[in-house]
DNA sequence: GTATGATTTAAACAACCGTTTGAAACGAGC
DNA sequence: GCTCGTTTCAAACGGTTGTTTAAATCATAC
């Protein structure tokens, strides 16, 4: 058991779990089946029960072997920007590139399965089953405070409730970028450029940065007023 | 047959597109059973086959009944602004309008469901099933090309690639800004104000304005380029 | 009222779902 | 050689899926 945990399993694990998140990306969770997922992986069918559990023990497996890490990656990005700030708050470039610098560079393997698992990450964000939210939920806690306080240091001018959208908008715009690549040819019927990913981030970078420091509404959002305005 | 087509159904057929409108945003096309979507309209499990032939017509005809209106809702927009501005070239701001207004003040309307929809059509962009991808592009087939000329006048400093990448951008962030109001508590552990809707367009306009005008990367991303440059 | 077409209904269909079972195959330690 | 814990395997489990059927009900026109 000791030693299984740590390194025996030699291939069937690992086939199944690469199976699966190709094919999750492709179908979603609830349209790939066991027996797609082992038929793909060359394995048993019973062989996901016995390794995992249960199929939503996978789904959480899928996520945890790659998400742990990644999240590690952007905290450890952050703690190098500032430690040669040293105690200067961080300019918003540093922080963005902390954050999505990481994941846009995980994107970008095509090789290790590093961009299908963004792809999925990304759809995942909608995706409404309650056990992959708490999953998602569980993962961030760590990461997400840090990165708002380094944000709201970095923008003290800027309402700290207004920081938090934007930090949910640019997200949403790198989930989409990355996940909705097919539904970016609903914008071009040419096809773009997405043989080189790293030029993904080199213009999708300046966008959310573009985001970030816009500057206000005029009509500042007052969270108490209820009165609709009138569509000027 | 021809009468039937125009008025006479009664509630059934508007009653199923209500409950699976709603299951769908809920749990997704999969996990939504007949069953489930029969049940909560409160109609025969039969009945879905009967007015629409299958679940995947079904699914088809949720979006059709929306987003035909909505679309050309956007090129009325856009028809507006372009009569008012007699050949000048619009702003920026005004094609982000007519594109993205529509759209929020759907997704502002909670009374009718637009909000609901507007929930699942974001949902929609990251999925993946082939035939509502297709549904989605014919469906947006007739009104993209001319927001795109729109933009490339109104920005003729911008590559027109750039400016289709952050029109993706855009779509993006709109979509999850929407859809993803669940993973907006990834971000803020206290509530955010979701109530009133129509702040959400107050605040995401500015985010989308900055990022499409937002300074191009200092070294133009030249397509051809090949070799990875090492990140400063 | 009766005839006619549209709609609703309960029941059944085969196909597939995730999971479980118990035996077979394997591999390392002695 | 044999043993023992791990892994694989084919087969079956009960339950759910989308769809179909044929009879029952309804609404309208004559």
């Amino acid at each position: 058991m000791s030693l299984a945990d740590t390194k025996h399993h030699p291939d069937t694990r690992e086939r199944i779990l690469d199976a699966a998140e190709a094919l999750f990306v492709e179908h979603g969770f609830e349209a790939t089946s066991m027996r797609t997922i082992t038929g793909r992986a060359g394995v048993n069918l019973a062989s996901v029960n016995y390794h995992f559990g249960s199929k939503e023990a996978l789904i959480q497996e899928v996520f945890r072997r790659r998400l742990t890490w990644l999240n590690h990656e952007r905290l450890r990005a952050l703690d190098r920007a500032e430690a040669e700030a040293k105690g200067v708050p961080l300019k918003p470039h540093q922080i963005v590139e902390a954050f999505f610098g990481v994941s846009l560079r995980m994107a970008a393997d095509t090789e290790h399965g590093g961009h299908t698992f963004m792809r999925l990450l990304g759809r995942t964000y909608t995706e409404p089953t309650a056990f992959v939210r708490q999953f998602l939920a569980d993962e961030y806690a760590a990461v997400v405070p840090r990165f708002k306080v380094a944000l709201f240091r970095s923008l003290p001018d800027v309402p700290p409730e207004e920081i938090l959208w934007r930090f949910h908008f640019m997200l949403g715009a790198m989930s989409y970028a990355i996940a909705g690549t097919d539904a970016l040819q609903l914008v071009a019927e040419y096809e773009l450029d997405e043989k080189d990913p790293g030029a993904l981030a080199r213009r999708l970078m300046p966008f959310l940065l573009g985001g970030l420091r816009a500057p206000l509404a005029e009509a500042p959002v007052k969270t108490g007023e209820k009165g609709p305005r009138r569509a000027a």
